[in-house]
DNA sequence: TTGGAAAGTCAACAAGACTGACATAAAATG
DNA sequence: CATTTTATGTCAGTCTTGTTGACTTTCCAA
């Protein structure tokens, strides 16, 4: 037996202040689960085919991104950001570093650290990935348009980690 | 420089058409690139957490979730959702049967294809799994609005791969 | 100066993705 | 009826990326 979904056009309640709560039917949030799952898929497909070519994989593209983000950011820094151990991290740098992608310097204060920079080989494969990303990013957001944008932005903050969510919304400010 | 974003309730615009471009820089899409990053990891966090315990991984939970949906779904249908090679799934499905929580029945039509059911066991596992997911979704939705919702899943199916996207659609109207 | 803490590296292992080859059973087709 | 195709399962091997444990180098404070 089918189900009768409250559907998708009963939204455009009078109050956007969540009196209406029908949206939050499990099947609406299943809905929305769904939506993230393949979503995801679809976010990272066109850099991953990129980086199958060179023997690469998505954790060499999250280093890079955020190493293209922050300039000089340490290992310590980085693999917070990424949530991964640093043995883990270092497997991917060492790679990186090897093959002439990212620079890796003494640090200035504490000689401990290693203060991570992108060479213009990185900057260059940062480019493409990303651009591919993008390019997906920004086909979605003109089809979706503006307001559906800043929904979209809106959702996936809530959906953060409390700590992350610190961390990203500070990251906000910073330029590039 | 701080950006300034267009805030959820300055959308008030005329036309949803995506005339207003400035939310279309390269820094706007690298905070939704991040966004999608970070939101996805608190997407998986607490499922993750409970599997980690019983020893499954994400793997077993994308599983549960699509036969639970679908009871009787094939073991083809579930790797075409799911995206992986019939290897890579077999491994997953495998203990899932060896651990009783999902029953493989041979097709009643084709009696080549084998169905697909969660045991009572199973659905229980799935029911704390997703109940985990929802509970994060739910407050998610909760704090950004029905209106933001609505444009959360319209960015997310802009942003899956056609053939994923009709596929989806199509699965908004399957029956529980 | 010495001992602990912090940052990073090396080694070994596990999960889960992949490919390729092959087996079996059932359906479809000539 | 014989052959081919389809659906599934299995074995073996590889790759990426996560893990823990042990180690070195460096800094800092008692």
């Amino acid at each position: 037996m089918t189900i009768d979904r409250p559907g998708p056009q009963g939204m455009n309640d009078t109050s956007a202040s969540g009196e209406n709560l029908l949206f939050l039917t499990d099947e609406q949030l299943r809905k929305g689960i769904e939506a993230m799952f393949f979503a995801y898929r679809g976010f990272t497909a066109d850099p991953d085919r990129i980086l199958s070519e060179l023997a690469y994989g998505r954790a060499h593209h999250r280093a890079l991104h955020f190493i293209n983000r922050s300039p000089g950011l340490t290992v310590n820094t980085l693999l917070t950001v990424l949530g991964v151990t640093k043995q883990s991290l270092n497997r991917v740098l060492r790679t990186l570093i090897e093959d002439g992608l990212v620079e890796s310097r003494v640090g200035r204060k504490d000689r401990r650290e290693r203060q991570l920079y992108l060479t213009a080989k990185g900057g260059e494969l940062e480019r493409q990935l990303s651009e591919a990303q993008r390019a997906r990013m920004r086909a979605a957001y003109r089809m979706a348009g503006p307001q559906a944008v800043a929904g979209f932005r809106q959702v996936l903050e809530a959906m953060m980690d409390e700590q992350i969510r610190a961390q990203y919304l500070s990251l906000k400010e910073v330029r590039i």
